[in-house]
DNA sequence: TATTGTTATACTCTATAACTATA
DNA sequence: TATAGTTATAGAGTATAACAATA
């Protein structure tokens, strides 16, 4: 990697294939390993709560679903007492939901059982492999973040 | 990464947890933005179909759903023409499913929809960049192939 | 009697449309 | 009139249990 000339679009398109296939294969393997009592969306809202109180409408906005669905997410984590809804400072319309301690205690435990799996097998790995992960999910991030 | 000591426990488990964000969230984006009118688990079968005809059973244990659900998803694909029924040569309780040339083809178009929308972003990368994720995705390879 | 596959039934998640309340 | 959220209703996917056909 020391010429300035760029690698040609097919080598760049492969390196995307492959990536993309290995991303989708830990995905499927690590949601398979770790199956909880709480299905990934909840999962998924609960960490975006994590962040920060958000209005329904919000979540339904980062998670890609609509209205009416996030309502029926929301409802459900609130009765499980994993989210409690609270009312908007100025605005009346608005709900403020936000992530109770129970709600982050079922985040941290996720988390460990999906860590689990993939942790152990990168227990082998070199500081220098690491490294290069580390470096690549870096990059990774800033192209979901786009 | 010029030392020998290896990083620490929680250092290599943050690093896991990053991973693991970063594969799911490219694996959710991906397919997303590449949704096409087959469903994730249609288009799943299809491509076990493509490497040999199989039955139910053996589609319904490979995709971890149960045997009536497999029978459902069979029958849209057949349905829709992407995939057929025959009969077993000896065991006539057995249904042998092949993909047809209709699904063969929506299966290509899928994967190259799947794979233009990581490439767009790709396309940024430096070769500095390009070769950290070609690596990364080797290492990862390993990991999910182990 | 065991196995392969289907049908019956119910539950969950999702979406669109219609409704309420606030702005 | 527009926006935030909910409720109503319907569609798709899944599972367990019960059944039919074949081995």
């Amino acid at each position: 990697m020391s010429t300035s000339t760029r690698l040609s679009g097919s080598a760049r398109a492969h390196i995307a294939n492959d990536l993309r296939l290995v991303c989708m294969r830990i995905s499927r393997r690590v949601r398979f390993e770790s199956a909880l009592d709480a299905p990934p969306h909840h999962v998924s809202v609960l960490a975006h709560l994590d962040r920060g109180s958000r209005s329904p409408s919000e979540l339904a906005e980062v998670e890609k679903v609509s209205a009416p669905s996030m309502t029926r997410t929301v409802a459900a984590l609130v009765e499980r007492g994993l989210a409690e809804r609270g009312e908007h400072p100025t605005d009346k319309r608005q709900v403020v939901v936000s992530i109770t301690a129970a709600g982050r205690a079922l985040l941290a435990e996720t988390r460990a059982r999906r860590d689990a799996w993939l942790s152990v097998r990168m227990d082998g790995f070199t500081d220098e492999e690491l490294e290069v992960v580390r470096r690549a999910t870096e990059i990774l991030e800033r192209v979901v973040d786009e």
